[in-house]
RNA sequence: GUCCCGUUCGUCUAGGGGUCUAGGACACCGCCCUUUCACGGCGGCAACACGGGUUCAAAUCCCGUACGGGACGCCA
Protein backbone atom coordinates (compact mmCIF):
# COMPACT_ATOMS: atom_id res chain seq x y z
CA UNK A 1 0.00 0.00 0.00
CA UNK A 2 1.44 3.35 -0.97
CA UNK A 3 1.43 5.99 1.67
CA UNK A 4 -0.56 8.88 1.21
CA UNK A 5 -0.36 12.13 3.46
CA UNK A 6 -1.99 15.17 3.54
CA UNK A 7 -2.17 18.56 5.47
CA UNK A 8 -5.19 20.34 4.82
CA UNK A 9 -5.48 24.00 6.11
CA UNK A 10 -8.21 26.32 6.23
CA UNK A 11 -7.28 29.61 4.55
CA UNK A 12 -6.92 31.80 7.57
CA UNK A 13 -4.35 34.19 6.07
CA UNK A 14 -1.93 32.69 8.34
CA UNK A 15 0.16 29.51 8.70
CA UNK A 16 0.11 28.56 11.95
CA UNK A 17 2.91 26.81 13.89
CA UNK A 18 1.26 24.17 15.01
CA UNK A 19 -0.12 23.67 11.71
CA UNK A 20 3.19 23.67 10.20
CA UNK A 21 4.28 20.82 12.74
CA UNK A 22 1.65 18.85 11.63
CA UNK A 23 2.25 19.57 8.17
CA UNK A 24 6.23 18.32 8.94
CA UNK A 25 4.77 15.33 10.64
CA UNK A 26 2.63 14.31 7.40
CA UNK A 27 5.85 15.13 5.03
CA UNK A 28 8.65 13.47 6.66
CA UNK A 29 6.12 10.18 7.38
CA UNK A 30 5.44 10.01 3.54
CA UNK A 31 8.77 10.75 2.40
CA UNK A 32 10.35 8.17 5.18
CA UNK A 33 8.13 5.22 3.48
CA UNK A 34 8.30 6.77 -0.18
CA UNK A 35 4.78 8.38 -0.21
CA UNK A 36 2.91 11.03 -1.27
CA UNK A 37 2.29 14.27 0.45
CA UNK A 38 -0.92 16.13 -0.85
CA UNK A 39 -2.25 19.45 -0.20
CA UNK A 40 -5.85 20.61 0.64
CA UNK A 41 -7.49 23.79 0.97
CA UNK A 42 -10.06 23.43 3.29
CA UNK A 43 -12.50 25.69 1.67
CA UNK A 44 -16.02 24.46 2.34
CA UNK A 45 -16.69 27.95 4.68
CA UNK A 46 -16.80 30.14 1.60
CA UNK A 47 -17.03 33.06 3.58
CA UNK A 48 -13.55 32.25 4.81
CA UNK A 49 -11.60 31.59 1.65
CA UNK A 50 -9.46 34.31 -0.33
CA UNK A 51 -6.74 33.01 -3.06
CA UNK A 52 -4.45 35.47 -0.74
CA UNK A 53 -5.23 33.42 2.12
CA UNK A 54 -3.96 30.44 0.63
CA UNK A 55 -0.79 31.80 -0.92
CA UNK A 56 -0.09 32.36 2.49
CA UNK A 57 -0.45 29.38 3.10
CA UNK A 58 1.60 27.62 -0.08
CA UNK A 59 4.59 30.11 0.80
CA UNK A 60 4.91 29.17 4.39
CA UNK A 61 4.92 25.31 3.17
CA UNK A 62 7.68 27.02 0.39
CA UNK A 63 9.27 28.37 2.83
CA UNK A 64 9.92 25.12 5.00
CA UNK A 65 11.32 23.13 2.57
CA UNK A 66 8.44 20.77 2.74
CA UNK A 67 7.34 20.10 -0.92
CA UNK A 68 3.72 18.29 -1.91
CA UNK A 69 3.18 16.25 -4.52
CA UNK A 70 -0.21 17.49 -5.44
CA UNK A 71 -2.01 20.90 -7.22
CA UNK A 72 -3.66 21.83 -4.11
CA UNK A 73 -6.94 20.90 -4.30
CA UNK A 74 -10.40 23.05 -2.97
CA UNK A 75 -12.81 20.75 -1.08
CA UNK A 76 -15.25 23.38 -2.28
CA UNK A 77 -14.16 22.12 -5.53
CA UNK A 78 -15.66 18.53 -4.66
CA UNK A 79 -18.63 19.55 -3.26
CA UNK A 80 -21.23 17.54 -6.11
CA UNK A 81 -19.27 14.66 -5.35
CA UNK A 82 -19.79 15.48 -1.55
CA UNK A 83 -23.46 16.27 -2.05
CA UNK A 84 -23.49 12.97 -4.11
CA UNK A 85 -22.57 10.82 -1.10
CA UNK A 86 -24.97 12.63 1.14
CA UNK A 87 -27.97 11.46 -1.16
CA UNK A 88 -26.69 7.94 -1.34
CA UNK A 89 -26.59 7.55 2.28
CA UNK A 90 -30.24 9.44 2.12
CA UNK A 91 -31.19 6.99 -0.14
CA UNK A 92 -30.27 4.04 1.72
CA UNK A 93 -31.53 4.95 4.94
CA UNK A 94 -28.54 5.79 6.64
CA UNK A 95 -29.09 9.35 7.02
CA UNK A 96 -32.20 11.97 6.96
CA UNK A 97 -34.01 15.14 7.02
CA UNK A 98 -33.77 16.92 9.97
CA UNK A 99 -36.13 19.93 10.16
CA UNK A 100 -35.38 21.49 13.62
CA UNK A 101 -34.29 25.16 13.24
CA UNK A 102 -30.79 26.41 14.45
CA UNK A 103 -32.92 28.17 17.26
CA UNK A 104 -34.99 25.13 18.32
CA UNK A 105 -31.57 23.36 18.27
CA UNK A 106 -29.29 25.78 20.71
CA UNK A 107 -32.29 25.57 22.96
CA UNK A 108 -32.05 21.75 22.90
CA UNK A 109 -28.24 22.09 23.50
CA UNK A 110 -28.77 24.64 26.36
CA UNK A 111 -31.48 23.19 27.86
CA UNK A 112 -29.54 20.00 28.10
CA UNK A 113 -26.82 21.45 29.50
CA UNK A 114 -28.65 22.36 32.06
CA UNK A 115 -29.64 19.02 33.20
CA UNK A 116 -25.85 18.22 33.38
CA UNK A 117 -27.25 15.64 30.59
CA UNK A 118 -24.77 14.38 27.00
CA UNK A 119 -24.97 17.63 24.86
CA UNK A 120 -25.93 16.31 21.79
CA UNK A 121 -29.36 16.28 19.21
CA UNK A 122 -32.16 14.57 20.39
CA UNK A 123 -32.55 12.88 17.07
CA UNK A 124 -36.19 14.27 16.94
CA UNK A 125 -36.02 13.37 13.51
CA UNK A 126 -34.57 10.34 12.93
CA UNK A 127 -37.35 7.65 12.55
CA UNK A 128 -39.90 10.18 11.35
CA UNK A 129 -41.58 9.19 7.76
CA UNK A 130 -41.61 11.82 4.82
CA UNK A 131 -45.22 11.74 5.40
CA UNK A 132 -44.36 13.68 8.99
CA UNK A 133 -42.17 16.74 7.08
CA UNK A 134 -43.44 20.55 7.04
CA UNK A 135 -44.27 22.35 3.86
CA UNK A 136 -41.74 24.76 3.22
CA UNK A 137 -39.67 23.97 5.90
CA UNK A 138 -35.74 24.19 5.19
CA UNK A 139 -33.82 20.90 6.54
CA UNK A 140 -30.20 19.68 6.88
CA UNK A 141 -29.06 16.55 6.10
CA UNK A 142 -28.04 14.21 9.57
CA UNK A 143 -26.45 10.91 9.57
CA UNK A 144 -27.59 7.98 11.72
CA UNK A 145 -24.70 7.22 14.36
CA UNK A 146 -25.12 3.96 16.48
CA UNK A 147 -27.67 4.28 19.26
CA UNK A 148 -25.37 2.07 21.59
CA UNK A 149 -22.83 -0.06 22.13
CA UNK A 150 -19.40 1.56 21.75
CA UNK A 151 -16.71 2.51 18.93
CA UNK A 152 -13.44 1.88 19.06
CA UNK A 153 -10.62 4.23 17.14
CA UNK A 154 -7.18 2.44 16.91
CA UNK A 155 -4.36 5.64 16.84
CA UNK A 156 -0.73 5.10 16.42
CA UNK A 157 0.03 7.86 18.93
CA UNK A 158 -3.02 7.59 21.67
CA UNK A 159 -3.27 3.63 21.54
CA UNK A 160 -6.86 2.36 21.22
CA UNK A 161 -9.50 5.31 22.65
CA UNK A 162 -12.69 3.85 22.99
CA UNK A 163 -16.00 5.61 23.56
CA UNK A 164 -19.56 4.88 24.37
CA UNK A 165 -21.95 5.76 21.02
CA UNK A 166 -24.21 7.27 23.16
CA UNK A 167 -22.01 10.06 22.98
CA UNK A 168 -22.49 10.37 19.50
CA UNK A 169 -25.00 12.42 17.87
CA UNK A 170 -26.46 12.31 14.61
CA UNK A 171 -24.34 14.71 12.74
CA UNK A 172 -24.92 17.22 10.11
CA UNK A 173 -23.88 16.35 6.71
CA UNK A 174 -25.50 18.77 4.15
CA UNK A 175 -25.90 21.85 5.46
CA UNK A 176 -29.93 23.69 4.83
CA UNK A 177 -28.32 25.51 2.27
CA UNK A 178 -27.52 22.28 0.44
CA UNK A 179 -23.64 22.54 1.28
CA UNK A 180 -21.68 20.05 2.48
CA UNK A 181 -20.04 20.02 6.41
CA UNK A 182 -16.59 19.90 7.24
CA UNK A 183 -17.34 16.41 8.57
CA UNK A 184 -18.77 15.01 5.06
CA UNK A 185 -16.22 16.60 3.31
CA UNK A 186 -13.09 15.48 5.02
CA UNK A 187 -13.96 12.11 5.22
CA UNK A 188 -14.70 11.99 1.43
CA UNK A 189 -12.02 13.64 0.24
CA UNK A 190 -9.66 11.41 2.13
CA UNK A 191 -11.24 8.62 0.60
CA UNK A 192 -11.32 9.85 -2.59
CA UNK A 193 -7.78 10.95 -2.43
CA UNK A 194 -6.86 7.55 -1.00
CA UNK A 195 -5.46 8.80 2.20
CA UNK A 196 -3.89 6.01 4.14
CA UNK A 197 -2.63 8.10 6.98
CA UNK A 198 -4.13 11.07 8.76
CA UNK A 199 -1.88 12.69 11.00
CA UNK A 200 -3.62 15.91 12.29
CA UNK A 201 -3.60 17.21 15.92
CA UNK A 202 -5.53 15.51 18.72
CA UNK A 203 -8.12 18.54 19.05
CA UNK A 204 -9.75 16.55 16.22
CA UNK A 205 -9.65 13.02 17.95
CA UNK A 206 -13.21 13.43 19.27
CA UNK A 207 -14.09 13.91 15.61
CA UNK A 208 -12.39 10.73 14.50
CA UNK A 209 -15.56 8.77 15.87
CA UNK A 210 -17.74 11.05 14.22
CA UNK A 211 -16.10 10.87 11.09
CA UNK A 212 -15.95 7.34 11.09
CA UNK A 213 -19.81 6.83 11.44
CA UNK A 214 -19.49 7.82 7.48
CA UNK A 215 -17.10 5.14 6.65
CA UNK A 216 -19.12 3.17 7.97
CA UNK A 217 -22.05 4.08 6.96
CA UNK A 218 -20.29 3.98 2.80
CA UNK A 219 -18.51 1.01 3.60
CA UNK A 220 -15.36 2.20 2.97
CA UNK A 221 -11.62 1.64 4.94
CA UNK A 222 -10.64 3.94 7.44
CA UNK A 223 -7.34 5.48 7.40
CA UNK A 224 -4.80 5.00 10.14
CA UNK A 225 -5.35 7.78 12.25
CA UNK A 226 -2.29 9.38 14.40
CA UNK A 227 -3.07 12.27 16.91
CA UNK A 228 -0.57 14.39 17.35
CA UNK A 229 -0.54 16.46 20.85
CA UNK A 230 -0.86 20.13 21.18
CA UNK A 231 1.80 22.85 20.93
CA UNK A 232 0.88 24.99 24.11
CA UNK A 233 2.37 28.80 24.87
CA UNK A 234 4.75 28.81 28.01
CA UNK A 235 1.39 29.57 30.09
CA UNK A 236 0.15 26.32 29.68
CA UNK A 237 -2.98 27.89 27.02
CA UNK A 238 -2.97 28.52 23.59
CA UNK A 239 0.56 29.85 21.91
CA UNK A 240 -0.46 32.91 20.76
CA UNK A 241 1.07 36.38 19.93
CA UNK A 242 1.45 37.63 22.86
CA UNK A 243 4.05 34.91 23.63
CA UNK A 244 5.87 35.98 20.52
CA UNK A 245 5.56 34.69 16.80
CA UNK A 246 2.81 32.22 15.67
CA UNK A 247 2.93 31.72 12.31
CA UNK A 248 5.51 30.66 9.85
CA UNK A 249 5.69 34.07 8.24
CA UNK A 250 6.17 35.83 12.06
CA UNK A 251 9.49 33.35 12.30
CA UNK A 252 10.78 34.02 8.93
CA UNK A 253 10.75 38.04 9.96
CA UNK A 254 11.84 37.50 13.23
CA UNK A 255 14.89 36.26 11.59
CA UNK A 256 14.70 32.28 12.51
CA UNK A 257 15.61 29.82 9.67
CA UNK A 258 13.77 27.37 8.19
CA UNK A 259 16.26 24.37 8.91
CA UNK A 260 16.04 25.82 12.78
CA UNK A 261 12.16 25.77 12.90
CA UNK A 262 12.13 22.42 10.93
CA UNK A 263 14.14 21.05 13.66
CA UNK A 264 12.47 22.56 16.58
CA UNK A 265 9.04 21.63 15.17
CA UNK A 266 10.60 18.03 14.94
CA UNK A 267 11.73 17.98 18.60
CA UNK A 268 8.64 19.43 19.72
CA UNK A 269 6.52 16.33 20.43
CA UNK A 270 8.83 13.92 18.71
CA UNK A 271 11.52 12.25 19.77
CA UNK A 272 14.59 10.08 19.33
CA UNK A 273 17.03 8.94 21.85
CA UNK A 274 19.55 11.92 22.99
CA UNK A 275 19.14 13.31 19.20
CA UNK A 276 19.26 17.32 19.17
CA UNK A 277 20.29 18.54 15.92
CA UNK A 278 18.45 16.27 13.10
CA UNK A 279 18.46 17.85 9.15
CA UNK A 280 15.59 17.40 7.19
CA UNK A 281 17.06 14.72 5.57
CA UNK A 282 17.98 12.81 9.02
CA UNK A 283 14.70 13.08 9.87
CA UNK A 284 13.05 11.70 6.86
CA UNK A 285 15.16 8.63 7.67
CA UNK A 286 14.43 8.41 11.59
CA UNK A 287 10.71 9.31 11.43
CA UNK A 288 8.08 7.38 12.60
CA UNK A 289 5.09 6.97 15.02
CA UNK A 290 6.84 5.21 17.90
CA UNK A 291 8.95 8.74 18.82
CA UNK A 292 5.84 10.95 18.77
CA UNK A 293 5.21 12.29 22.50
CA UNK A 294 1.74 11.58 23.60
CA UNK A 295 1.59 14.75 26.28
CA UNK A 296 1.49 18.44 24.93
CA UNK A 297 4.29 20.22 24.58
CA UNK A 298 5.17 24.47 25.80
CA UNK A 299 7.21 26.54 22.99
CA UNK A 300 10.19 27.75 24.39
CA UNK A 301 11.84 30.35 21.77
CA UNK A 302 14.71 30.24 24.02
CA UNK A 303 15.45 26.79 22.66
CA UNK A 304 14.55 27.59 18.96
CA UNK A 305 16.80 30.51 19.27
CA UNK A 306 19.73 28.47 19.85
CA UNK A 307 19.29 25.83 17.35
CA UNK A 308 18.61 28.48 15.13
CA UNK A 309 22.08 30.70 16.19
CA UNK A 310 23.72 26.39 15.51
CA UNK A 311 22.34 26.71 12.06
CA UNK A 312 23.43 30.12 11.36
CA UNK A 313 26.48 28.87 11.71
CA UNK A 314 26.53 25.70 9.43
CA UNK A 315 24.81 27.92 6.86
CA UNK A 316 27.18 28.99 3.94
CA UNK A 317 28.17 32.46 3.89
CA UNK A 318 27.08 33.55 0.25
CA UNK A 319 23.07 31.97 1.09
CA UNK A 320 23.63 33.88 4.64
CA UNK A 321 24.32 37.19 2.94
CA UNK A 322 21.59 36.87 0.30
CA UNK A 323 18.95 36.16 3.43
CA UNK A 324 20.09 39.07 5.33
CA UNK A 325 19.91 41.81 2.59
CA UNK A 326 16.28 42.73 3.87
CA UNK A 327 17.16 42.52 7.42
CA UNK A 328 20.04 45.16 6.85
CA UNK A 329 17.52 47.22 5.27
CA UNK A 330 14.66 47.06 7.70
CA UNK A 331 17.32 46.48 10.88
CA UNK A 332 19.66 49.08 10.01
CA UNK A 333 18.79 51.02 6.86
CA UNK A 334 21.41 49.98 4.77
CA UNK A 335 21.83 48.79 0.92
CA UNK A 336 25.16 46.82 0.36
CA UNK A 337 27.11 48.02 -2.38
CA UNK A 338 30.23 45.39 -4.05
CA UNK A 339 32.44 46.98 -1.63
CA UNK A 340 30.16 46.28 1.75
CA UNK A 341 29.12 43.26 0.21
CA UNK A 342 32.69 41.58 -0.37
CA UNK A 343 33.73 42.67 3.21
CA UNK A 344 30.47 41.39 4.83
CA UNK A 345 31.40 37.76 2.78
CA UNK A 346 34.75 37.86 4.47
CA UNK A 347 33.77 38.51 8.01
CA UNK A 348 31.03 36.53 7.76
CA UNK A 349 32.80 33.45 9.81
CA UNK A 350 33.72 36.60 12.82
CA UNK A 351 29.97 37.71 12.97
CA UNK A 352 27.54 34.62 12.22
CA UNK A 353 28.89 32.69 15.19
CA UNK A 354 27.67 35.91 17.57
CA UNK A 355 24.41 35.85 16.41
CA UNK A 356 21.05 33.94 17.14
CA UNK A 357 19.12 35.38 14.96
CA UNK A 358 19.40 37.00 10.93
CA UNK A 359 17.98 40.34 12.79
CA UNK A 360 21.37 40.18 15.69
CA UNK A 361 23.03 39.61 12.76
CA UNK A 362 22.32 42.22 10.79
CA UNK A 363 23.43 44.37 13.87
CA UNK A 364 26.32 42.17 13.51
CA UNK A 365 27.24 43.20 10.03
CA UNK A 366 26.72 46.71 10.83
CA UNK A 367 30.93 47.51 11.18
CA UNK A 368 31.27 45.72 7.08
CA UNK A 369 28.72 47.93 5.54
CA UNK A 370 28.87 51.90 7.15
CA UNK A 371 30.70 54.22 7.69
CA UNK A 372 31.82 54.77 11.62
CA UNK A 373 31.04 58.58 12.26
CA UNK A 374 29.10 58.27 15.42
CA UNK A 375 30.30 56.27 19.06
CA UNK A 376 27.65 55.14 21.49
CA UNK A 377 28.55 56.34 24.96
CA UNK A 378 30.81 52.64 25.85
CA UNK A 379 32.50 54.24 22.77
CA UNK A 380 33.04 57.51 23.78
CA UNK A 381 34.54 56.64 27.00
CA UNK A 382 36.99 54.73 24.80
CA UNK A 383 37.95 58.09 23.15
CA UNK A 384 40.39 60.66 25.54
CA UNK A 385 43.47 62.00 25.03
CA UNK A 386 45.21 58.85 26.26
CA UNK A 387 43.76 56.88 23.18
CA UNK A 388 44.64 59.52 20.93
CA UNK A 389 47.93 59.47 21.58
CA UNK A 390 47.62 54.90 21.55
CA UNK A 391 45.80 55.88 17.90
CA UNK A 392 48.71 58.13 16.63
CA UNK A 393 51.20 55.74 17.11
CA UNK A 394 49.24 52.62 15.99
CA UNK A 395 48.55 55.07 12.67
CA UNK A 396 51.98 55.26 11.83
CA UNK A 397 52.56 51.73 12.49
CA UNK A 398 50.27 50.59 10.65
CA UNK A 399 50.60 53.08 7.55
CA UNK A 400 53.94 51.07 7.15
CA UNK A 401 52.38 47.61 7.52
CA UNK A 402 52.32 45.85 3.70
CA UNK A 403 51.23 42.58 4.99
CA UNK A 404 47.91 43.47 6.61
CA UNK A 405 46.92 40.30 7.85
CA UNK A 406 45.93 38.85 11.27
CA UNK A 407 49.10 38.00 12.22
CA UNK A 408 51.21 40.97 11.45
CA UNK A 409 48.37 42.94 13.19
CA UNK A 410 48.20 41.14 16.50
CA UNK A 411 51.95 41.09 16.66
CA UNK A 412 51.89 44.85 15.65
CA UNK A 413 49.22 46.24 18.40
CA UNK A 414 50.79 44.26 20.91
CA UNK A 415 54.00 46.09 20.05
CA UNK A 416 52.03 49.22 20.32
CA UNK A 417 51.03 48.12 24.14
CA UNK A 418 54.13 47.63 25.14
CA UNK A 419 55.34 51.01 23.62
CA UNK A 420 52.44 53.18 25.15
CA UNK A 421 50.37 51.33 27.08
CA UNK A 422 52.32 49.85 29.89
CA UNK A 423 52.03 46.50 28.06
CA UNK A 424 48.26 46.15 28.45
CA UNK A 425 47.16 44.92 24.88
CA UNK A 426 43.14 45.70 26.43
CA UNK A 427 44.33 49.36 26.40
CA UNK A 428 44.99 49.28 22.95
CA UNK A 429 42.21 47.11 22.08
CA UNK A 430 39.31 48.97 23.76
CA UNK A 431 39.58 52.29 22.11
CA UNK A 432 40.65 50.64 18.82
CA UNK A 433 37.23 48.31 19.22
CA UNK A 434 35.20 51.82 19.34
CA UNK A 435 37.08 53.39 16.68
CA UNK A 436 36.72 50.67 14.34
CA UNK A 437 33.13 49.69 15.48
CA UNK A 438 31.66 52.81 16.82
CA UNK A 439 30.67 50.79 20.15
CA UNK A 440 32.32 48.75 22.71
CA UNK A 441 31.55 45.11 21.69
CA UNK A 442 32.87 43.26 18.48
CA UNK A 443 34.42 40.41 16.86
CA UNK A 444 37.88 39.95 17.45
CA UNK A 445 39.96 43.02 16.20
CA UNK A 446 42.82 41.74 13.97
CA UNK A 447 40.03 39.94 11.96
CA UNK A 448 38.08 42.74 11.80
CA UNK A 449 40.74 44.85 10.45
CA UNK A 450 41.76 42.19 7.98
CA UNK A 451 38.73 42.09 6.69
CA UNK A 452 38.29 46.27 6.69
CA UNK A 453 41.34 46.62 5.12
CA UNK A 454 44.44 49.09 5.49
CA UNK A 455 42.45 52.18 3.96
CA UNK A 456 39.29 51.38 5.82
CA UNK A 457 41.09 50.93 9.27
CA UNK A 458 43.16 54.00 9.00
CA UNK A 459 40.07 56.22 8.08
CA UNK A 460 38.40 55.11 10.97
CA UNK A 461 41.64 55.72 13.06
CA UNK A 462 42.16 59.29 12.11
CA UNK A 463 38.02 59.79 12.66
CA UNK A 464 38.50 58.55 16.33
CA UNK A 465 41.54 61.02 16.28
CA UNK A 466 39.52 63.95 14.74
CA UNK A 467 36.38 63.04 16.95
CA UNK A 468 39.04 63.27 20.30
CA UNK A 469 40.61 66.43 19.17
CA UNK A 470 36.91 67.57 18.25
CA UNK A 471 35.34 67.19 21.90
C1' G B 1 -21.86 19.62 32.99
C1' U B 2 -20.59 15.11 29.78
C1' C B 3 -16.88 12.61 27.18
C1' C B 4 -11.71 12.06 25.41
C1' C B 5 -6.42 12.68 26.16
C1' G B 6 -2.31 13.72 29.07
C1' U B 7 1.18 14.28 33.75
C1' U B 8 9.86 12.64 34.30
C1' C B 9 14.58 18.70 35.92
C1' G B 10 12.12 25.87 34.68
C1' U B 11 11.37 24.01 29.18
C1' C B 12 11.86 20.03 25.24
C1' U B 13 12.81 15.11 26.06
C1' A B 14 15.55 9.72 27.05
C1' G B 15 13.40 5.85 29.68
C1' G B 16 8.89 0.55 27.60
C1' G B 17 9.92 -4.11 35.59
C1' G B 18 15.95 -4.84 37.77
C1' U B 19 21.87 -1.78 33.98
C1' C B 20 18.11 4.80 37.31
C1' U B 21 22.54 7.02 43.26
C1' A B 22 16.95 8.76 36.37
C1' G B 23 20.53 10.29 30.80
C1' G B 24 20.75 14.38 26.96
C1' A B 25 19.53 19.37 25.13
C1' C B 26 18.02 24.55 26.09
C1' A B 27 17.96 28.01 30.07
C1' C B 28 20.48 29.26 34.66
C1' C B 29 25.11 29.44 37.96
C1' G B 30 30.56 28.85 38.41
C1' C B 31 35.45 28.15 36.30
C1' C B 32 38.72 28.18 32.00
C1' C B 33 39.92 30.52 27.24
C1' U B 34 40.28 35.85 26.07
C1' U B 35 41.55 42.60 23.25
C1' U B 36 35.38 43.40 24.56
C1' C B 37 30.89 40.77 23.84
C1' A B 38 29.94 36.30 22.08
C1' C B 39 31.68 31.33 20.65
C1' G B 40 34.06 27.17 22.67
C1' G B 41 35.77 23.81 26.82
C1' C B 42 34.95 22.00 31.83
C1' G B 43 31.88 21.64 36.12
C1' G B 44 27.29 22.55 38.92
C1' C B 45 21.96 23.23 40.12
C1' A B 46 17.57 20.74 38.92
C1' A B 47 12.44 16.01 37.83
C1' C B 48 9.63 10.45 38.00
C1' A B 49 2.05 15.00 40.32
C1' C B 50 -0.25 12.41 44.71
C1' G B 51 -2.40 7.92 47.00
C1' G B 52 -3.30 2.92 46.72
C1' G B 53 -2.27 -1.76 44.62
C1' U B 54 0.44 -5.98 41.49
C1' U B 55 5.61 -7.86 41.97
C1' C B 56 11.30 -10.49 45.08
C1' A B 57 11.72 -5.68 42.34
C1' A B 58 7.99 -0.04 39.48
C1' A B 59 9.62 6.23 36.57
C1' U B 60 8.13 1.87 33.89
C1' C B 61 1.95 -2.44 34.88
C1' C B 62 -3.29 -1.59 37.23
C1' C B 63 -6.91 1.57 39.97
C1' G B 64 -8.24 6.14 42.14
C1' U B 65 -7.44 11.48 43.20
C1' A B 66 -5.57 16.09 41.80
C1' C B 67 -4.04 19.18 38.08
C1' G B 68 -3.56 20.45 32.81
C1' G B 69 -5.28 20.19 27.76
C1' G B 70 -9.08 18.97 24.15
C1' A B 71 -14.09 18.03 22.17
C1' C B 72 -19.25 18.77 22.74
C1' G B 73 -21.62 24.36 15.98
C1' C B 74 -25.96 24.20 9.79
C1' C B 75 -16.52 26.43 11.97
C1' A B 76 -12.71 23.85 10.17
Amino acid sequence: MTVITRFPPSPTGMMHIGNARTALFNYLYARHNDGKFVIRIEDTDRARHSDEAVDVIIDSLNWLGLDFDNTPTSQYANKDRHIEVAQELLTEGKAYKCYCSPEELQEMRDSMKSEGRIVAYNNKWRDKNDSDAPADTPYVIRIKSPLDGHSVVPDSVQGDVKVENKQLDDMIILRSDGTPTYMLAVVVDDYDMGISHVIRGDDHLNNTFRQNVIYDAMGWDKPTYAHLPMILGDGGGKLSKRHGAVSVDEFKQAGYLPEAVNNYLLRLGWGHGDDEIISIEQAIKLFDFKGITKSAAKFDYTKLESLNAHYIVEADNQRLLDLLTPFLKSEIDVELNETTASRLLNGMNGIKERAKTLVQLAHEARLYCTDITEYDDKAQKQLNTDSAIIFKGLLENLKTLSDFNHDPLEALCRDTATALADDKLGKVMMPLRAALTGTDKSPALFEAMEVLGKDETLIRIQNAIDFIEKS
